[in-house]
DNA sequence: CAGTGGTCTAGACCACATC
DNA sequence: ATGTGGTCTAGACCACTGG
Protein backbone atom coordinates (compact mmCIF):
# COMPACT_ATOMS: atom_id res chain seq x y z
CA UNK A 1 0.00 0.00 0.00
CA UNK A 2 1.48 3.47 -1.34
CA UNK A 3 0.52 6.57 0.72
CA UNK A 4 -2.50 8.75 -0.58
CA UNK A 5 -1.46 12.00 -2.48
CA UNK A 6 2.31 11.58 -2.76
CA UNK A 7 3.62 15.00 -3.89
CA UNK A 8 3.84 15.07 -7.71
CA UNK A 9 6.98 14.92 -9.23
CA UNK A 10 6.44 17.58 -11.65
CA UNK A 11 5.84 20.71 -9.21
CA UNK A 12 3.07 22.48 -10.42
CA UNK A 13 3.85 25.21 -11.91
CA UNK A 14 0.70 27.19 -11.16
CA UNK A 15 -0.79 26.43 -7.55
CA UNK A 16 -4.07 28.34 -6.85
CA UNK A 17 -4.67 30.77 -4.17
CA UNK A 18 -7.78 28.63 -2.95
CA UNK A 19 -5.47 25.79 -2.62
CA UNK A 20 -2.19 27.52 -0.97
CA UNK A 21 -5.37 28.65 1.52
CA UNK A 22 -6.06 25.05 2.12
CA UNK A 23 -2.48 24.21 2.91
CA UNK A 24 -2.15 27.06 5.00
CA UNK A 25 -5.21 25.97 6.89
CA UNK A 26 -3.84 22.50 6.73
CA UNK A 27 -0.77 23.77 8.52
CA UNK A 28 -2.40 25.53 11.34
CA UNK A 29 -5.04 22.26 11.74
CA UNK A 30 -2.16 20.31 12.31
CA UNK A 31 0.02 22.43 14.43
CA UNK A 32 -3.17 22.14 16.93
CA UNK A 33 -4.26 25.75 16.13
CA UNK A 34 -7.49 24.66 16.59
CA UNK A 35 -8.42 21.15 18.77
CA UNK A 36 -10.61 18.57 17.23
CA UNK A 37 -14.29 19.54 17.32
CA UNK A 38 -13.57 23.64 18.16
CA UNK A 39 -14.67 26.12 15.40
CA UNK A 40 -12.15 27.39 12.84
CA UNK A 41 -12.61 31.59 12.81
CA UNK A 42 -15.37 32.75 10.60
CA UNK A 43 -15.13 32.70 6.68
CA UNK A 44 -15.42 36.04 6.35
CA UNK A 45 -12.27 36.56 9.20
CA UNK A 46 -10.40 34.28 7.41
CA UNK A 47 -10.76 36.26 4.65
CA UNK A 48 -9.69 39.52 5.95
CA UNK A 49 -6.64 37.28 7.75
CA UNK A 50 -5.46 35.82 4.06
CA UNK A 51 -6.58 39.23 2.74
CA UNK A 52 -8.76 36.98 0.14
CA UNK A 53 -12.19 37.75 -1.11
CA UNK A 54 -15.41 35.10 0.76
CA UNK A 55 -15.36 32.71 -2.40
CA UNK A 56 -11.77 31.67 -2.60
CA UNK A 57 -11.86 31.31 1.25
CA UNK A 58 -14.92 29.26 0.77
CA UNK A 59 -13.40 27.14 -2.09
CA UNK A 60 -10.40 26.12 0.32
CA UNK A 61 -12.99 25.22 3.21
CA UNK A 62 -14.66 23.37 0.84
CA UNK A 63 -11.70 21.07 -0.12
CA UNK A 64 -11.32 20.55 3.68
CA UNK A 65 -14.27 19.28 4.04
CA UNK A 66 -13.85 17.52 1.04
CA UNK A 67 -10.95 15.66 3.14
CA UNK A 68 -13.03 15.24 6.15
CA UNK A 69 -10.67 17.48 7.73
CA UNK A 70 -13.36 19.78 9.01
CA UNK A 71 -17.13 19.88 9.19
CA UNK A 72 -19.00 22.54 8.18
CA UNK A 73 -22.70 23.52 10.16
CA UNK A 74 -24.61 26.38 8.74
CA UNK A 75 -25.78 28.70 11.05
CA UNK A 76 -22.80 27.71 13.51
CA UNK A 77 -19.57 27.46 12.15
CA UNK A 78 -16.76 25.19 10.72
CA UNK A 79 -15.41 22.64 13.40
CA UNK A 80 -12.21 20.70 13.25
CA UNK A 81 -13.57 16.92 12.61
CA UNK A 82 -13.08 14.60 15.36
CA UNK A 83 -13.68 11.00 16.02
CA UNK A 84 -15.17 11.62 19.57
CA UNK A 85 -18.65 12.60 18.44
CA UNK A 86 -21.63 10.58 18.35
CA UNK A 87 -23.36 9.59 15.67
CA UNK A 88 -22.71 7.89 12.05
CA UNK A 89 -19.86 9.91 11.32
CA UNK A 90 -17.61 8.04 14.20
CA UNK A 91 -17.85 4.81 12.45
CA UNK A 92 -16.52 6.67 8.74
CA UNK A 93 -13.88 3.78 8.97
CA UNK A 94 -16.16 0.42 9.94
CA UNK A 95 -17.26 -1.21 6.67
CA UNK A 96 -18.47 -4.12 8.89
CA UNK A 97 -22.14 -4.14 8.71
CA UNK A 98 -25.40 -6.69 9.97
CA UNK A 99 -26.69 -8.71 7.16
CA UNK A 100 -30.20 -7.82 8.40
CA UNK A 101 -28.83 -3.94 7.80
CA UNK A 102 -29.87 -3.08 11.93
CA UNK A 103 -28.15 0.48 12.66
CA UNK A 104 -26.49 -0.94 15.45
CA UNK A 105 -22.56 -0.47 16.08
CA UNK A 106 -20.53 -2.94 17.85
CA UNK A 107 -19.26 -3.19 21.74
CA UNK A 108 -15.28 -3.42 21.66
CA UNK A 109 -13.68 -6.47 24.14
CA UNK A 110 -10.58 -6.37 24.85
CA UNK A 111 -8.34 -9.72 24.60
CA UNK A 112 -5.07 -8.11 25.46
CA UNK A 113 -2.52 -4.84 24.84
CA UNK A 114 1.22 -5.67 24.70
CA UNK A 115 4.59 -3.70 23.46
CA UNK A 116 6.60 -5.96 21.29
CA UNK A 117 9.03 -5.44 18.03
CA UNK A 118 7.61 -4.98 14.83
CA UNK A 119 8.32 -7.73 12.09
CA UNK A 120 9.75 -6.81 9.43
CA UNK A 121 6.55 -6.93 6.77
CA UNK A 122 4.64 -4.57 9.66
CA UNK A 123 7.44 -2.26 10.11
CA UNK A 124 7.59 -1.90 6.43
CA UNK A 125 3.47 -0.80 6.07
CA UNK A 126 3.93 2.31 8.76
CA UNK A 127 7.22 3.09 7.91
CA UNK A 128 9.06 1.66 10.73
CA UNK A 129 12.51 -0.29 11.03
CA UNK A 130 12.45 -4.36 11.92
CA UNK A 131 12.79 -4.37 15.75
CA UNK A 132 11.29 -0.51 16.32
CA UNK A 133 9.29 -0.80 19.41
CA UNK A 134 5.35 -1.46 18.75
CA UNK A 135 2.00 -1.46 20.58
CA UNK A 136 -0.21 -4.52 19.92
CA UNK A 137 -3.54 -4.28 21.14
CA UNK A 138 -6.04 -7.48 19.96
CA UNK A 139 -9.77 -6.68 20.28
CA UNK A 140 -12.55 -8.79 19.48
CA UNK A 141 -16.16 -6.75 18.20
CA UNK A 142 -19.28 -8.11 19.22
CA UNK A 143 -22.52 -7.12 17.57
CA UNK A 144 -25.39 -7.73 20.42
CA UNK A 145 -22.93 -10.21 22.26
CA UNK A 146 -22.08 -12.34 19.87
CA UNK A 147 -18.14 -11.44 18.19
CA UNK A 148 -18.13 -11.03 14.62
CA UNK A 149 -14.54 -9.44 14.18
CA UNK A 150 -11.14 -10.05 15.82
CA UNK A 151 -8.73 -6.65 15.24
CA UNK A 152 -4.80 -7.29 15.95
CA UNK A 153 -3.87 -3.34 15.83
CA UNK A 154 -0.56 -2.54 15.55
CA UNK A 155 0.98 1.10 16.72
CA UNK A 156 4.67 3.40 16.88
CA UNK A 157 5.81 2.76 20.18
CA UNK A 158 7.20 6.71 20.00
CA UNK A 159 3.93 8.22 19.22
CA UNK A 160 1.45 5.92 21.30
CA UNK A 161 3.73 6.03 24.82
CA UNK A 162 1.87 6.40 27.98
CA UNK A 163 -0.67 3.67 26.21
CA UNK A 164 -1.93 0.85 28.57
CA UNK A 165 -4.57 -1.42 28.75
CA UNK A 166 -6.31 0.12 31.79
CA UNK A 167 -6.53 3.50 29.80
CA UNK A 168 -7.46 1.97 26.76
CA UNK A 169 -10.49 -0.10 28.63
CA UNK A 170 -11.24 2.98 30.72
CA UNK A 171 -12.14 5.30 27.25
CA UNK A 172 -15.48 5.24 26.05
CA UNK A 173 -15.77 5.90 22.36
CA UNK A 174 -14.22 4.67 19.29
CA UNK A 175 -10.18 3.55 19.40
CA UNK A 176 -9.83 6.23 16.70
CA UNK A 177 -11.65 8.68 19.33
CA UNK A 178 -9.01 7.48 22.51
CA UNK A 179 -5.93 7.99 19.94
CA UNK A 180 -7.00 11.56 19.02
CA UNK A 181 -7.98 12.45 22.68
CA UNK A 182 -5.05 10.82 24.38
CA UNK A 183 -2.20 10.80 21.99
CA UNK A 184 -3.14 13.68 19.32
CA UNK A 185 -2.81 11.34 16.67
CA UNK A 186 -6.04 11.49 14.28
CA UNK A 187 -6.35 9.35 11.58
CA UNK A 188 -7.58 10.91 8.28
CA UNK A 189 -7.57 8.22 5.81
CA UNK A 190 -6.71 4.74 5.64
CA UNK A 191 -6.05 2.01 2.98
CA UNK A 192 -7.76 -1.65 3.48
CA UNK A 193 -6.82 -4.87 1.36
CA UNK A 194 -9.39 -7.69 1.68
CA UNK A 195 -8.56 -11.43 1.38
CA UNK A 196 -10.29 -14.43 2.23
CA UNK A 197 -8.53 -16.90 4.78
CA UNK A 198 -9.29 -19.89 6.80
CA UNK A 199 -9.68 -19.76 10.87
CA UNK A 200 -6.79 -21.23 12.65
CA UNK A 201 -7.16 -22.42 16.43
CA UNK A 202 -6.94 -19.38 18.53
CA UNK A 203 -9.35 -16.81 16.05
CA UNK A 204 -11.79 -19.91 15.70
CA UNK A 205 -11.85 -19.82 19.73
CA UNK A 206 -12.36 -15.80 19.99
CA UNK A 207 -14.73 -15.67 17.46
CA UNK A 208 -16.95 -18.97 18.28
CA UNK A 209 -16.35 -20.61 14.92
CA UNK A 210 -14.97 -23.62 13.59
CA UNK A 211 -11.32 -24.01 13.22
CA UNK A 212 -10.76 -23.70 9.10
CA UNK A 213 -14.14 -21.72 8.97
CA UNK A 214 -13.75 -19.08 5.96
CA UNK A 215 -12.96 -15.33 7.67
CA UNK A 216 -12.69 -11.95 5.91
CA UNK A 217 -9.04 -10.53 6.84
CA UNK A 218 -9.23 -7.26 6.81
CA UNK A 219 -5.49 -5.27 6.56
CA UNK A 220 -5.84 -1.66 6.95
CA UNK A 221 -3.20 0.78 7.06
CA UNK A 222 -4.67 4.54 8.46
CA UNK A 223 -2.95 7.31 7.59
CA UNK A 224 -2.48 10.69 9.54
CA UNK A 225 -1.52 14.01 8.32
CA UNK A 226 0.41 14.57 5.29
CA UNK A 227 -0.30 10.75 4.93
CA UNK A 228 2.08 9.24 7.42
CA UNK A 229 1.29 6.05 8.25
CA UNK A 230 1.05 5.52 11.76
CA UNK A 231 -0.88 2.04 12.31
CA UNK A 232 -1.36 -1.37 10.95
CA UNK A 233 -4.76 -3.32 11.66
CA UNK A 234 -5.33 -6.90 10.61
CA UNK A 235 -8.86 -7.61 11.33
CA UNK A 236 -10.35 -11.25 10.76
CA UNK A 237 -14.24 -11.32 10.11
CA UNK A 238 -17.14 -13.84 10.93
CA UNK A 239 -19.42 -13.32 7.91
CA UNK A 240 -21.93 -15.83 9.02
CA UNK A 241 -24.32 -12.66 9.91
CA UNK A 242 -22.29 -9.72 8.88
CA UNK A 243 -20.17 -8.65 5.81
CA UNK A 244 -18.04 -5.79 4.44
CA UNK A 245 -19.78 -2.99 2.92
CA UNK A 246 -18.75 -0.33 0.16
CA UNK A 247 -20.07 2.19 -1.62
CA UNK A 248 -18.53 2.48 -5.25
CA UNK A 249 -19.16 6.12 -6.98
CA UNK B 1 -28.92 -3.04 0.03
CA UNK B 2 -30.83 -0.29 -0.53
CA UNK B 3 -31.34 2.29 -3.07
CA UNK B 4 -28.90 5.31 -3.56
CA UNK B 5 -30.08 8.58 -2.19
CA UNK B 6 -34.06 7.69 -1.76
CA UNK B 7 -36.09 11.04 -2.78
CA UNK B 8 -36.36 12.61 1.42
CA UNK B 9 -39.50 12.30 2.99
CA UNK B 10 -40.45 15.50 3.71
CA UNK B 11 -39.86 17.91 0.63
CA UNK B 12 -36.93 20.24 1.00
CA UNK B 13 -39.13 23.45 0.94
CA UNK B 14 -35.85 25.57 -0.09
CA UNK B 15 -33.78 24.21 -2.90
CA UNK B 16 -30.91 25.98 -4.66
CA UNK B 17 -31.27 26.83 -8.05
CA UNK B 18 -27.81 25.22 -8.87
CA UNK B 19 -29.33 21.95 -7.60
CA UNK B 20 -32.39 22.75 -9.86
CA UNK B 21 -30.20 23.29 -12.61
CA UNK B 22 -27.89 19.95 -11.86
CA UNK B 23 -31.51 18.16 -12.27
CA UNK B 24 -32.27 19.10 -15.40
CA UNK B 25 -29.19 18.67 -16.67
CA UNK B 26 -29.73 14.71 -14.98
CA UNK B 27 -32.62 14.70 -16.94
CA UNK B 28 -31.29 15.95 -20.40
CA UNK B 29 -28.38 13.10 -19.66
CA UNK B 30 -30.58 10.56 -18.82
CA UNK B 31 -32.68 11.05 -21.86
CA UNK B 32 -29.97 11.27 -24.44
CA UNK B 33 -29.78 14.51 -25.42
CA UNK B 34 -25.95 14.47 -25.33
CA UNK B 35 -24.43 10.58 -25.70
CA UNK B 36 -21.58 9.11 -23.52
CA UNK B 37 -18.82 10.61 -24.82
CA UNK B 38 -20.08 13.92 -26.42
CA UNK B 39 -19.69 16.96 -25.32
CA UNK B 40 -22.32 19.48 -23.23
CA UNK B 41 -22.69 22.54 -24.30
CA UNK B 42 -20.58 25.59 -22.88
CA UNK B 43 -21.19 26.76 -19.18
CA UNK B 44 -21.64 30.63 -20.95
CA UNK B 45 -24.11 28.69 -23.12
CA UNK B 46 -26.28 27.15 -20.86
CA UNK B 47 -26.05 29.83 -18.14
CA UNK B 48 -27.69 32.12 -21.17
CA UNK B 49 -30.35 29.26 -21.67
CA UNK B 50 -31.35 28.67 -18.14
CA UNK B 51 -30.67 32.39 -17.70
CA UNK B 52 -28.76 32.23 -14.42
CA UNK B 53 -24.60 33.21 -13.79
CA UNK B 54 -21.71 31.36 -14.75
CA UNK B 55 -20.76 30.59 -11.34
CA UNK B 56 -24.26 28.78 -10.88
CA UNK B 57 -23.90 27.09 -14.14
CA UNK B 58 -20.29 26.02 -12.69
CA UNK B 59 -21.51 24.38 -9.58
CA UNK B 60 -24.55 22.26 -11.49
CA UNK B 61 -21.57 20.50 -13.18
CA UNK B 62 -19.18 20.58 -10.43
CA UNK B 63 -22.02 18.30 -8.41
CA UNK B 64 -22.63 16.19 -11.81
CA UNK B 65 -19.14 16.02 -11.77
CA UNK B 66 -18.48 14.74 -8.73
CA UNK B 67 -20.80 11.85 -9.20
CA UNK B 68 -19.25 10.83 -12.01
CA UNK B 69 -22.20 11.70 -14.69
CA UNK B 70 -19.85 14.31 -16.79
CA UNK B 71 -15.87 14.93 -17.23
CA UNK B 72 -14.14 18.21 -17.60
CA UNK B 73 -11.50 18.73 -19.48
CA UNK B 74 -9.53 22.19 -18.71
CA UNK B 75 -9.71 23.94 -22.66
CA UNK B 76 -11.99 21.63 -24.57
CA UNK B 77 -15.59 21.17 -22.45
CA UNK B 78 -17.20 19.11 -20.72
CA UNK B 79 -17.94 15.45 -21.91
CA UNK B 80 -20.80 12.73 -20.54
CA UNK B 81 -19.32 10.40 -18.55
CA UNK B 82 -18.48 6.93 -20.14
CA UNK B 83 -17.94 3.42 -19.34
CA UNK B 84 -16.18 3.24 -23.28
CA UNK B 85 -12.68 4.48 -22.65
CA UNK B 86 -9.55 3.92 -22.34
CA UNK B 87 -7.52 4.48 -18.99
CA UNK B 88 -8.04 3.73 -15.42
CA UNK B 89 -11.34 5.42 -15.29
CA UNK B 90 -13.04 2.32 -17.46
CA UNK B 91 -11.76 0.11 -14.18
CA UNK B 92 -13.51 2.60 -11.54
CA UNK B 93 -15.59 -0.42 -10.66
CA UNK B 94 -13.27 -3.30 -10.22
CA UNK B 95 -11.59 -3.66 -7.03
CA UNK B 96 -9.87 -6.48 -7.46
CA UNK B 97 -5.96 -5.69 -7.78
CA UNK B 98 -2.62 -7.63 -8.04
CA UNK B 99 -0.98 -8.67 -4.39
CA UNK B 100 2.26 -6.93 -5.99
CA UNK B 101 0.67 -3.80 -6.84
CA UNK B 102 1.35 -4.04 -10.38
CA UNK B 103 -1.47 -2.06 -13.08
CA UNK B 104 -2.47 -4.93 -15.38
CA UNK B 105 -6.11 -4.97 -15.97
CA UNK B 106 -7.81 -8.68 -16.39
CA UNK B 107 -8.81 -10.63 -19.67
CA UNK B 108 -12.32 -11.69 -19.41
CA UNK B 109 -13.19 -14.98 -20.74
CA UNK B 110 -16.37 -16.42 -20.87
CA UNK B 111 -18.09 -19.47 -19.26
CA UNK B 112 -21.71 -19.13 -20.77
CA UNK B 113 -24.47 -16.95 -21.33
CA UNK B 114 -27.97 -18.32 -20.59
CA UNK B 115 -31.76 -16.96 -19.95
CA UNK B 116 -33.80 -17.89 -17.61
CA UNK B 117 -36.28 -16.62 -14.80
CA UNK B 118 -34.62 -14.69 -11.31
CA UNK B 119 -35.18 -16.60 -8.45
CA UNK B 120 -37.08 -14.39 -5.60
CA UNK B 121 -33.84 -13.07 -3.71
CA UNK B 122 -32.19 -11.74 -6.63
CA UNK B 123 -35.46 -10.20 -8.20
CA UNK B 124 -35.37 -8.22 -4.98
CA UNK B 125 -32.49 -6.90 -5.45
CA UNK B 126 -32.95 -5.75 -8.67
CA UNK B 127 -36.55 -4.98 -8.47
CA UNK B 128 -38.10 -7.74 -10.11
CA UNK B 129 -41.00 -10.71 -9.40
CA UNK B 130 -39.60 -13.51 -8.80
CA UNK B 131 -40.04 -15.61 -12.30
CA UNK B 132 -39.42 -12.38 -14.69
CA UNK B 133 -36.97 -13.12 -17.18
CA UNK B 134 -33.52 -12.60 -16.52
CA UNK B 135 -30.16 -12.73 -18.35
CA UNK B 136 -26.91 -15.04 -16.51
CA UNK B 137 -24.00 -14.26 -17.56
CA UNK B 138 -20.97 -16.48 -16.46
CA UNK B 139 -17.13 -15.34 -16.31
CA UNK B 140 -13.86 -15.87 -15.28
CA UNK B 141 -11.38 -12.42 -15.31
CA UNK B 142 -7.68 -13.69 -16.21
CA UNK B 143 -4.34 -11.54 -14.89
CA UNK B 144 -1.51 -13.10 -17.03
CA UNK B 145 -3.95 -16.03 -18.41
CA UNK B 146 -3.83 -16.93 -14.21
CA UNK B 147 -7.42 -16.91 -13.24
CA UNK B 148 -8.68 -15.06 -10.10
CA UNK B 149 -12.52 -14.22 -10.21
CA UNK B 150 -15.44 -16.23 -11.08
CA UNK B 151 -18.19 -13.55 -11.79
CA UNK B 152 -21.84 -14.43 -12.18
CA UNK B 153 -23.94 -11.55 -13.64
CA UNK B 154 -27.84 -11.40 -13.65
CA UNK B 155 -29.62 -8.62 -15.82
CA UNK B 156 -33.06 -7.65 -16.25
CA UNK B 157 -33.87 -9.66 -19.76
CA UNK B 158 -36.71 -6.83 -20.61
CA UNK B 159 -33.51 -4.43 -20.77
CA UNK B 160 -31.26 -6.58 -22.33
CA UNK B 161 -32.91 -8.37 -25.44
CA UNK B 162 -31.07 -8.53 -27.93
CA UNK B 163 -27.81 -9.87 -25.89
CA UNK B 164 -26.18 -12.87 -26.76
CA UNK B 165 -22.73 -15.20 -26.22
CA UNK B 166 -21.84 -14.06 -29.40
CA UNK B 167 -22.37 -10.19 -29.27
CA UNK B 168 -20.88 -10.28 -25.63
CA UNK B 169 -17.68 -12.30 -26.73
CA UNK B 170 -17.17 -9.96 -30.09
CA UNK B 171 -16.99 -6.72 -28.17
CA UNK B 172 -13.57 -5.01 -27.11
CA UNK B 173 -13.21 -3.54 -23.72
CA UNK B 174 -14.84 -3.92 -20.28
CA UNK B 175 -18.88 -5.19 -19.60
CA UNK B 176 -20.39 -1.86 -18.68
CA UNK B 177 -19.01 -0.15 -22.04
CA UNK B 178 -20.51 -3.37 -23.98
CA UNK B 179 -24.33 -2.65 -22.14
CA UNK B 180 -23.64 1.05 -22.80
CA UNK B 181 -22.85 0.83 -26.50
CA UNK B 182 -25.55 -2.13 -26.91
CA UNK B 183 -28.38 -1.39 -24.93
CA UNK B 184 -27.97 1.80 -23.74
CA UNK B 185 -27.66 0.89 -19.95
CA UNK B 186 -25.05 2.99 -17.79
CA UNK B 187 -24.28 1.96 -14.56
CA UNK B 188 -23.73 4.70 -12.28
CA UNK B 189 -23.21 3.64 -9.02
CA UNK B 190 -22.83 0.17 -7.27
CA UNK B 191 -23.00 -1.29 -3.62
CA UNK B 192 -21.04 -3.95 -2.58
CA UNK B 193 -21.07 -6.61 -0.01
CA UNK B 194 -18.56 -9.00 1.00
CA UNK B 195 -18.40 -12.07 2.80
CA UNK B 196 -15.67 -15.33 2.87
CA UNK B 197 -16.80 -18.27 1.68
CA UNK B 198 -15.86 -21.66 0.81
CA UNK B 199 -15.26 -22.58 -2.69
CA UNK B 200 -17.70 -24.93 -3.86
CA UNK B 201 -16.60 -28.11 -6.90
CA UNK B 202 -17.64 -26.00 -10.12
CA UNK B 203 -16.27 -22.30 -8.26
CA UNK B 204 -12.91 -24.75 -7.48
CA UNK B 205 -12.74 -25.82 -11.06
CA UNK B 206 -12.79 -22.60 -13.09
CA UNK B 207 -10.62 -21.16 -10.68
CA UNK B 208 -8.16 -23.83 -10.40
CA UNK B 209 -8.21 -23.73 -6.44
CA UNK B 210 -8.81 -26.98 -4.10
CA UNK B 211 -12.42 -27.29 -3.34
CA UNK B 212 -12.81 -26.04 0.46
CA UNK B 213 -10.65 -23.30 -0.65
CA UNK B 214 -11.59 -19.96 1.15
CA UNK B 215 -12.80 -17.53 -1.24
CA UNK B 216 -14.03 -13.43 -1.39
CA UNK B 217 -17.46 -13.38 -2.39
CA UNK B 218 -18.06 -9.84 -4.05
CA UNK B 219 -22.28 -9.24 -4.13
CA UNK B 220 -22.78 -6.09 -6.29
CA UNK B 221 -26.15 -4.47 -6.98
CA UNK B 222 -25.32 -1.52 -9.58
CA UNK B 223 -27.64 1.39 -10.10
CA UNK B 224 -28.32 3.36 -13.49
CA UNK B 225 -30.35 6.77 -12.85
CA UNK B 226 -32.75 7.60 -10.30
CA UNK B 227 -31.42 5.12 -8.18
CA UNK B 228 -32.82 2.19 -10.19
CA UNK B 229 -30.89 -1.23 -9.72
CA UNK B 230 -30.29 -2.84 -13.11
CA UNK B 231 -27.62 -5.57 -12.11
CA UNK B 232 -27.11 -7.86 -9.84
CA UNK B 233 -23.43 -9.47 -9.81
CA UNK B 234 -21.77 -12.49 -7.36
CA UNK B 235 -17.92 -12.48 -8.51
CA UNK B 236 -16.02 -14.90 -6.25
CA UNK B 237 -11.94 -14.11 -5.67
CA UNK B 238 -9.51 -16.18 -5.17
CA UNK B 239 -7.39 -14.36 -3.08
CA UNK B 240 -3.88 -16.19 -3.21
CA UNK B 241 -2.61 -13.96 -5.34
CA UNK B 242 -4.83 -11.24 -5.72
CA UNK B 243 -7.50 -8.68 -2.84
CA UNK B 244 -10.11 -6.46 -2.79
CA UNK B 245 -8.86 -2.60 -2.23
CA UNK B 246 -10.35 -0.29 -0.97
CA UNK B 247 -9.54 3.22 -0.07
CA UNK B 248 -11.27 4.89 3.13
CA UNK B 249 -11.65 8.80 2.54
C1' DC C 1 -6.15 33.11 -32.53
C1' DA C 2 -10.77 31.87 -30.44
C1' DG C 3 -13.09 28.87 -27.32
C1' DT C 4 -13.18 26.18 -23.28
C1' DG C 5 -12.99 25.40 -18.37
C1' DG C 6 -10.69 27.44 -13.92
C1' DT C 7 -9.87 31.23 -10.68
C1' DC C 8 -10.82 35.41 -8.21
C1' DT C 9 -13.26 39.41 -6.79
C1' DA C 10 -16.96 42.29 -4.58
C1' DG C 11 -21.09 42.58 -3.00
C1' DA C 12 -26.04 41.33 -2.14
C1' DC C 13 -29.09 38.45 -0.19
C1' DC C 14 -30.97 33.88 1.91
C1' DA C 15 -31.28 30.11 5.44
C1' DC C 16 -30.15 28.49 9.87
C1' DA C 17 -28.78 28.73 14.85
C1' DT C 18 -28.53 31.23 18.95
C1' DC C 19 -29.39 34.66 22.21
C1' DA D 1 -31.03 40.96 16.39
C1' DT D 2 -26.72 39.04 15.29
C1' DG D 3 -23.48 35.88 13.46
C1' DT D 4 -22.71 31.86 10.87
C1' DG D 5 -22.50 29.27 6.55
C1' DG D 6 -24.96 28.96 1.75
C1' DT D 7 -26.44 30.95 -2.63
C1' DC D 8 -26.32 33.98 -6.52
C1' DT D 9 -24.76 37.56 -9.46
C1' DA D 10 -21.67 40.14 -12.77
C1' DG D 11 -17.63 40.65 -14.53
C1' DA D 12 -12.53 40.28 -15.06
C1' DC D 13 -8.82 37.61 -15.91
C1' DC D 14 -5.92 33.14 -16.19
C1' DA D 15 -4.68 28.46 -18.03
C1' DC D 16 -5.23 25.06 -21.38
C1' DT D 17 -6.53 23.18 -26.11
C1' DG D 18 -6.68 23.23 -30.82
C1' DG D 19 -7.00 25.22 -35.32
Amino acid sequence: MSRPQPLPHDAPAFRPLYLQIKDLLVRSLEAGEWKPGEAIPAELDLAARFRVAHGTVRKAIDALAADNLVVRRQGKGTFVATHTEEGPSAFRFLHIRRDDGAAEYPASRLVDVRRGRAPAEIARLIDLKAGDPVVVIRRVLDWQGAPAVLDEITLPGALFRGLTRAKLAAYQGSMYGFFETAFGVRMLSAQERLKAVAADAAAAALLGVDEGTPLLEVDRVAFTYGGRPVEFRRGLCSTARHHYFNALG
